[in-house]
Order: C-alpha cells, then sequence, then structure tokens
RNA sequence: GCUGCCGUAGCUCAGUGGUAGAGCACUCCCUUGGUAAGGGAGAGGUCGACAGUUCAAUCCUGUCCGGCAGCACCA
C-alpha cells in the first residue's frame, strides 16, 4: 500500500501502484474528468503514472498555472504532428517550451514560411479536435534506436544516443503519432484547446551548434484561456511601441546607415541624452574617487599581442595599416584596459598609491557578426563608462563591494530596482594559470557574498582574462539587459609589466578590477528609451519644453519665456509656426516632449504660461517664474537633488 | 557568420518586362485659429549596388551591400 496525502491535509492508503486517474476517480468521476495531470510532492507527472511510493498528490486542472507549460508542451507534439502529416519526410528534432511559449525544430530541405501557418494551424486544430489521449511507453534503447532509425529520424536516434544511460527512453503516443520525450503530458490532445498561435520561422541550428546542422523552426504559443492569448499578442505589440529604434527616429535622436553598419550617427537631441547620461557617470564616479583618463583610440598590435587580445579576441578586433610600404600595424581599441595599464606604468606607482582609479569614456570598436548588430543594443562602436582599478591582493573583496554598491545605487536613480547578479568563472579560452584562477575566482566569491545579494552561477562565460560579475536589470516591461561588470584581473597587468612598490620595496604585479556601470552609453540609451517607451524623465530629455504660441501676437512674450527658461539651464525651443494650437500640440506630444507650454492672448496679458504635459491632456496655468521654477527644480539629476538635500 | 524574409520619395507603403504612384513630412500662398492633423499649390525618386538575360529591366537571373527575425556570438 502506499500513502497518499491531499492537498487538504487528508491522508488515504492505496494499493501499490494505483494510478493517479484511478485516484481521482475513486473520489468522484467529475474530477477525474478535469483534471488533465497531477503534481506528486510538487513535481508534475502523468496522471497515468502509477504512485510507486508515499506521495503529497495535487490533481490539476487546465486552468492550474503550473500546467501551462504541459499546454504547450503539448502544442509543440501536435505541431510536430502536423507538420510530419503536412510534409511526410521532415525529420522531428526537439520541441522544448520556452519562456512565452514552445518551438518546434524540423529538418526539411524546403524552410517553412509564414504563409504555411495557416494549413499547420487547422491541422493542428484537427488533432486537438481528435481529442487522443497522450500514452507512454518506455522503450529499450536499441528498439528506439532501430524504430527511428527505420522511420529515418535520424536526428532523434543521436538523440537517444545523447540520454544518459541511468535514464529510462520514454516515447509519448498521440494516436499513431510517436515521439521521444522525457514528458510530462496532459490526458488527451484535445486538453490543449484552441488558444494556441504559431509565431515565427527562423533557423537554428542543431544542438546550438553553428557547425551543424540548419534547422527550420516553428516558434508558437498557447495559454489556456483565449483573453490570456489576446493579452499576450496586445504585450507584443507594446514592446514593438517602445522600440528604441522607431522613437529613435521619431524623437529625432540618432540613425544608422548602410555605409557604416553597427555605427551611430546622433542627432543633436540624441547626443544631449548622451550626453547627460555621460555627465551623470562622471559625477558619480568622480565621488567615488576616480580619476578620469584619456587613452589612444589606435595603438601599435605589439601592446594588442602582449595584452593577449591578439590571441584571444582578434577575430572582434579593427586593425589598420595606414601605409601599405610600412608594415606597422595600428588596434582600433577594442577594450581600455591597456591603455589604462600604461598610463599605470608610467610612473612609478607605491602601495601608497592603492587603490589607483582610472575611468574614462572610452570609445571601442568591435567587429561584431553582422547577424548581431541591433539597433543601439548591439553596435560596433560604442563608449564604455570603463574604469580600471588597481589594487592589492588584500583589496579585492573591499573595492568590489564598493563597486558593487556604486553600480547598484547607478540602476536606483534610473527606476531600475529589480537586478540581478551574474557570476561568471573561468572560460575555456583563456590566459594565465589555473592557480592564478583559483585565487581570482575565491576573491570575486567573498566579494559576492559579503554583498548580500542573490547571484547566480554563468559557468565558463568570464572573460579571458579573469572571472566577473555581471549586473541584469530588468526594464519596465520584464525583458533582462546586461549591462554593469566587474571583473578580477590578475593576468593583464603582470603580461604589461605593470607593478607597484610594496611596504618591504618589493617589486609586486597589482591586482586590477575592469568595471563599468552602464556598460555602453548607447545601449543604455536605448535601454532607457525602451524603458520609459520615450517617456524620458525631464533631467534626462533632450529636449524639456516647448514654448508653444497660439496667435503671432505671443511670439515675442514666447521668445521672452524661453530666454528665462535657458537662463535657468532649461532646454527648451519655441515653436512660433504658423500652425494651429492642435497641430503643435500633436507634434510635440508625438516627438515625446515632456512638458508644452502654451501661450495666447491671455497668458501674454497675464505673463503666465499654460502646462500640458506629456501623456496627459490636463492643462495648468500659472505664472511664468513659477513655472519655470518648478521645471528647473524638477529637472535636477537625482544625485545632485541628493546632494543639495544633504547640504 | 548561418537560415529565412526584405530593400520603390525624409517616413509608411501601393505598383508594372515599355524608365513610377498614394498618404504624411517638406517649400510657398491663404488662414491668427485655445490644447492630438485648417485649406490650396508646388517640389521631391539612377526603384540598394554591380553584372547577366532581353529590342527593352525597377520588375526575371546571379553576385555583393544593407536591414528585419531567429540561431550562433556578446557590452
Amino acid at each position: 500500500m502506499v500513502a497518499v496525502t491531499f492537498p487538504d491535509g487528508a491522508r488515504r492508503e492505496y494499493p501499490q501502484n494505483t494510478t493517479g486517474l484511478d485516484i481521482a476517480k475513486s473520489i468522484s468521476p467529475s474530477l477525474a474528468k478535469r483534471t488533465v495531470a497531477m503534481a506528486l510532492d510538487g513535481k508534475l507527472a502523468d496522471l497515468t503514472d502509477p504512485i510507486a511510493h508515499d506521495a503529497k498528490i495535487e490533481f490539476l486542472t487546465r486552468e492550474d498555472p503550473r500546467v501551462l507549460e504541459l499546454i504547450r508542451h503539448d502544442a509543440a507534439h501536435v505541431l510536430a504532428e502536423a507538420v510530419q502529416t503536412l510534409w511526410p519526410g521532415t525529420q522531428v528534432t526537439i520541441g522544448p517550451v520556452i519562456e512565452n511559449g514552445f518551438y518546434y525544430d524540423f529538418f526539411r530541405n524546403q524552410p517553412f514560411t509564414p504563409e504555411d501557418f495557416d494549413a499547420i494551424e487547422s491541422k493542428m486544430r484537427e488533432i486537438i479536435a481528435r481529442d487522443r489521449p497522450f500514452t507512454k511507453e518506455i522503450w529499450s534503447r536499441e528498439h528506439a534506436k532501430k524504430v527511428f532509425r527505420d522511420k529515418g529520424e535520424l536526428f532523434k536516434v543521436e538523440l537517444v544516443d545523447a540520454i544518459p544511460q541511468d535514464q529510462e527512453i520514454k516515447i509519448y503516443k498521440q494516436g499513431d503519432w510517436f515521439d521521444l520525450c522525457r514528458g510530462p503530458h496532459m490526458t488527451s490532445t484535445g486538453k490543449i484547446g484552441n488558444a494556441f498561435k504559431l509565431m515565427k520561422v527562423a533557423g537554428a541550428y542543431w544542438r546550438g551548434d553553428s557547425s551543424r546542422e540548419m534547422l527550420s523552426r516553428i516558434y508558437g504559443t498557447a495559454f489556456a484561456k483565449q483573453e490570456e492569448l489576446d493579452a499576450y499578442l496586445k504585450q507584443i505589440e507594446e514592446a514593438e511601441r517602445r522600440d528604441h529604434r522607431r522613437l529613435g527616429r521619431e524623437m529625432d535622436l540618432f540613425h544608422f546607415q548602410e555605409e557604416a553598419p553597427g555605427s551611430v550617427f546622433w542627432h543633436p537631441k540624441g547626443w544631449t541624452l548622451f550626453q547627460t547620461l555621460e555627465a551623470y557617470i562622471r559625477r558619480r564616479q568622480a565621488d567615488a574617487g576616480y580619476a578620469e583618463v584619456n587613452a589612444p583610440q589606435l595603438i601599435d598590435s605589439s601592446l594588442w599581442v602582449a595584452s593577449g587580445h591578439m590571441a584571444t579576441f582578434r577575430e572582434n578586433m579593427f586593425l589598420v595599416q595606414p601605409r601599405e610600404e610600412d608594415e606597422r600595424t595600428y588596434v582600433v581599441k577594442p577594450m581600455n584596459c591597456p591603455g589604462h595599464i600604461q598610463i599605470f606604468k608610467n610612473g612609478l606607482k607605491s602601495y601608497r598609491d592603492l587603490p589607483f582609479k582610472l575611468a574614462e569614456f572610452g570609445k571601442v570598436h568591435r567587429f561584431e557578426p553582422s547577424g548581431a548588430l541591433h539597433g543601439l543594443m548591439r553596435v560596433r562602436a560604442f563608449t564604455q563608462d570603463d574604469a580600471h582599478i588597481f589594487i592589492t591582493e588584500e583589496q579585492i573583496a573591499e573595492e568590489v563591494i564598493k563597486v558593487n554598491d556604486l553600480i547598484l545605487s547607478i540602476y536606483e536613480d534610473f527606476g531600475f530596482d529589480d537586478v540581478t547578479i551574474k557570476f561568471s568563472d573561468r572560460p575555456e579560452k583563456r590566459i594565465g594559470d589555473d592557480a592564478v584562477w583559483d585565487k581570482s575566482e575565491a576573491a570575486l566569491r567573498k566579494a559576492l557574498e559579503a554583498s548580500g545579494r542573490p547571484w547566480t552561477l554563468n559557468k565558463g562565460e568570464g572573460a579571458f582574462y579573469g572571472p566577473k560579475l555581471e549586473y541584469v536589470l530588468r526594464d519596465a516591461i520584464g525583458r533582462d539587459w546586461q549591462c554593469g561588470t566587474v571583473q578580477v584581473d590578475l593576468n593583464m597587468p603582470s603580461r604589461l609589466g605593470a607593478y607597484y612598490i610594496d611596504e618591504h620595496s618589493n617589486k609586486v604585479t597589482p591586482v586590477m578590477l575592469h568595471r563599468a556601470m552602464f556598460g555602453s552609453l548607447e545601449r543604455f540609451t536605448g535601454i532607457m528609451i525602451e524603458h520609459c517607451a520615450g517617456h524620458l524623465p525631464l533631467w534626462l530629455s533632450p529636449l524639456q519644453a516647448i514654448v508653444a504660441t497660439i496667435i503671432s501676437d505671443a511670439d515675442d512674450y514666447a521668445r521672452e519665456a524661453v530666454a528665462a527658461a535657458r537662463a535657468m539651464g532649461l532646454r527648451v525651443e519655441s515653436d512660433l509656426r504658423n500652425e494651429k494650437i492642435n497641430y503643435k500640440v500633436r507634434e510635440h506630444s508625438l516627438a515625446k516632449v515632456p512638458v508644452l507650454l502654451v501661450v495666447g492672448k491671455k497668458e501674454t496679458a497675464e505673463r503666465t504660461v499654460s502646462i500640458r504635459r506629456l501623456g496627459s491632456d490636463k492643462q495648468q496655468t500659472m505664472p511664468l517664474g513659477a513655472a519655470l521654477a518648478a521645471l528647473a527644480q524638477e529637472a535636477v539629476p537625482p544625485d545632485v537633488k541628493r546632494v543639495k538635500k544633504a547640504a
């Protein structure tokens, strides 16, 4: 007998190997009918699984949030059956559940197109309507391989081989169609329902390996209810509405063009935004004791050979040979570290100089694969808010904690409070001895633990010169962006011959921390645009207000208002055009100007302004001086506000 | 880089084997109008680049460049 505990705490005994379905039926036929799967000790399982030992059991209906992944997984199987029915000879590979849906990868000479979706979806509906039960069989390895080989499913044969020896080979059938799968599944295809949709097709490598076959991947999503699917589709539209590439054009911030793939043409407004962000970081890091420097853009390749970049980073570097007859090759810097080490080395350093902190808004160039380029988020030329901190080994933990605090405080100022930390340890392609790596990783881990923040391990993802922490922030619509980083480097300073004199007059190689907070200013600008859907807070907005006239008799007063606003440090323009106020309101609203100061006959006479904020159709009339003073106050950057408050 | 799709006016997009069109934006004129598009006129394009097929190519074919989605890579 096995003892089964129900969610309400009741406990009953059943003969060994009674299935969940039997138990549900014994309780009530309607429960058995509604139940699509079960959770045993919290773990999802097939309802038809026998219960082998004492367990807590929960019967799950398709409305249970935990069942969503089953709906999607089942839908992936139905997708695969539909595709194989429509196009016999297509090989199936894998079809997992992902964050917002599922996909299935197929191997077929002719790739799918979105035009095929209607046919596939209706075939899927047919299969779902047939409502065939999912049944599970355990096959021997040999049998499974033979069956798949005979069917021409060579990828499946490879998958069977990849399953660890101590695991069973499970086959799930839905009618005649079957697939190798670890499960679990719901009781039948009919439980999937009709709230599903195929989303897109794309190529994907077999087993994620760019040297292997390219498969044709069909993405889909599924929900328990149609309303949830509709809400999801709406959310996708929302993300498109926030796309920084589109907003960048609408707000006249920047553009790209063919001749400079992956490089930004910043327009006046975009560059103002960029510089406002830069100025913010400059204040924050000056406060934290960093000295700003500037190192050359082009440095002879010999230095990059010495640093290890030539050996490990070359495919990402731009090389310049300015004269054919001159064999000298320069590297357009892809990183700032070697330059900063030269500055450290110039002049003898004492242990008393440590920590020695050099910061640079370093413009770096990296030859990114063309397919990786994406607006401001992934470019080939970008500006890092980079710094290198030269310290002793004993100072590592303390300094990492300081950087950690600084980074988190900065993200708060921009409204990012959901930040996670990833710890990346040694990659395969690296420089330096394992003993050095042991030391670096241990120090970083110690600092991480001292910070008391939750973190996750990102195995083998460290930089080639050292392990790193990476800061991932979540934006307003739930997307994650990797921005800041701290990296411990016990390799490069010695490779480039950096040392300081310790208290016993010995030459000692310093430890170097690499750190960036925004990471790339270009990318951070893009993230901010999307995070606030173009509605930048006043202090960041490149154009903070427009003084718009209703009649031309107000022109002089409008000019006066603009001059007064500028004198207070506000970024303001006038709109004196011969257009109706409706037109002006619409145009500036679309351009995401945060504040509209409307002046007509009445305002001119009374020396007031009618204030309209972006996103609201309400108006407030205030005396000009008071309105500008309030705006000027609001436009003070958050860090400056803190300092003022403290004073 | 790989797979698929795409490239026509500043933007969004029609269209055709006989060298092109709309709306918005732009310029000018009229209109001075109270909070998301007032009216009229005009100007604007080597149809991504280069080859090929053809009497004739923006359209068909090929190569290249660029973009989009995903993969791989990554700040």
